[in-house]
DNA sequence: GAGTGGTCTAGACCACGGT
DNA sequence: CCGTGGTCTAGACCACTCG
């Protein structure tokens, strides 16, 4: 009459799935600590640990010293978005990639660029347009500020092969970024170079990376409508 | 004159991203074993696992058994986004939560959604449509179909008071779900709706959740214009 | 077949933070 | 203060997969 093993982590998690679901362990319980539920288990108390820290990364419990472990009153579902290059995401749906490059100009870049970008000190930065293709069709319009403070090598480059988005990857890498997503309309300027309408719903990704605390560049991207981005959401199995 | 101590995993971590930012192994390189950097680094052999795998789940480490570890070509950038409650999403910014219920049928539901919801085979659904409101200004139009089949008891509630979504997680908790963002521009039903004009950008979320195989509910939210999603990308410290 | 990452164990110490 | 999670260790076995 041996119960159910739970030897692994994974096991472990489903169980501790189960009794949430099962509404043994109802949202705001606390739930035993670590030491009690490895000998429950008949494991290890660091196999607990890694099944219940899977968990609370997921959202679904929460954890602090002391105070222990509870079920998430608010199911918070967290969903994990891979942002890959535009390359990628077009190669990746069977089309064809082709990138066209628009303009290139050093300038002072607008006052909400620059309060990113230079945090406020006026600075210099390279601005890069270019559009990328699907099967000959307009894809997304990249409108791109790049820092010549913390990435002064772009003077050196043309982007007009290669996208600067691929260059900057490989030569100044980022330690961390932020993104927004949003919904706007096509303006007319934009519309003509996605080749619709003005005012089609246009997917609007707008992303900065850092250098530890200097900005990179700040990147606006304005997809064709229909553009669309799917994902999961639930236990990171 | 002790070299820098390698004692944590976060540590070893900091160490790996300095190797990789400063080329030492650029994308591509096969890294050492993680016995050997264990002995490197001076610790124990699960230290130096905890740390790449937490790279790896961030998507700037490849690994394989017996192929090794390596240093990812495409940093594939990927951003964790919250999906809160909107009632959370709301009161988060310092709004009043306030939900209006709209109508409540159950019909047959229409062939793109029995699809996801049914399997495709005919079935009965409960669809529910409600207004979400940030301080008297409509913040999101909620339209959302749920099965009978998974969530018979759905059929006893009214949603007049109560959102759907926030009975439902408390009630029929998912396993997992898929979401999808897009663009689309409202019509005059939706527009009229938000309180602003056809041909609006309205960012649209649509989400299906699941419990272990069968489809509990599909909802379709039309955010007012000047929504966006924010969220953050690079190494989760 | 053999090398590599994946995981488990039993024990230990530490840091945080409620009480 | 002292319970709880966070982490490290040293060793072991296993599973996958490349050559």
């Amino acid at each position: 009459m041996t119960p159910p093993q739970f030897n692994s982590w994974q096991s472990i998690q489903d169980e501790v799935l189960r009794r949430i679901h099962a509404r043994e362990w109802p949202p705001g319980t606390v739930i035993p600590n670590e030491a009690d539920l490895a000998q429950d288990f008949g494991c290890a108390r660091a196999t607990v640990n890694r099944a219940l820290r899977a968990l609370a990364d997921a959202g679904i419990l929460e954890r602090r010293r002391k105070a222990g472990t509870r079920v998430a009153l608010h199911p918070v579902s967290r969903a994990t978005v891979d942002i890959p290059l535009i390359r990628q995401e077009i190669t990746a749906r069977g089309l064809v990639y082709a990138y066209r490059h628009l303009s290139r100009r050093i300038a002072s870049p607008p006052r909400d660029v620059a309060a990113t970008l230079c945090a406020g000190t006026p600075c210099e930065g390279l601005h890069v347009t270019a559009l990328h293709l699907a099967s000959d069709a307009p894809f997304v319009f990249e409108d791109r500020w790049i820092s010549l403070t913390t990435a002064p090598a772009a003077a050196a480059q043309g982007f007009e092969t290669l996208s600067a988005n691929e260059w900057l990857i490989s030569t100044i890498p980022y330690t961390h970024g932020d993104i927004r997503f949003s919904a706007e309309v096509a303006p007319e300027s934009i519309a003509e170079l996605l080749g619709t309408s003005p005012g089609a719903p246009i997917f609007v990704v707008e992303r900065t990376t850092w250098d530890h605390t200097r900005a990179i560049t700040t990147v606006r991207l304005n997809y064709a409508p229909g553009y669309s981005i799917t994902t999961g959401i639930g236990t990171p199995s």
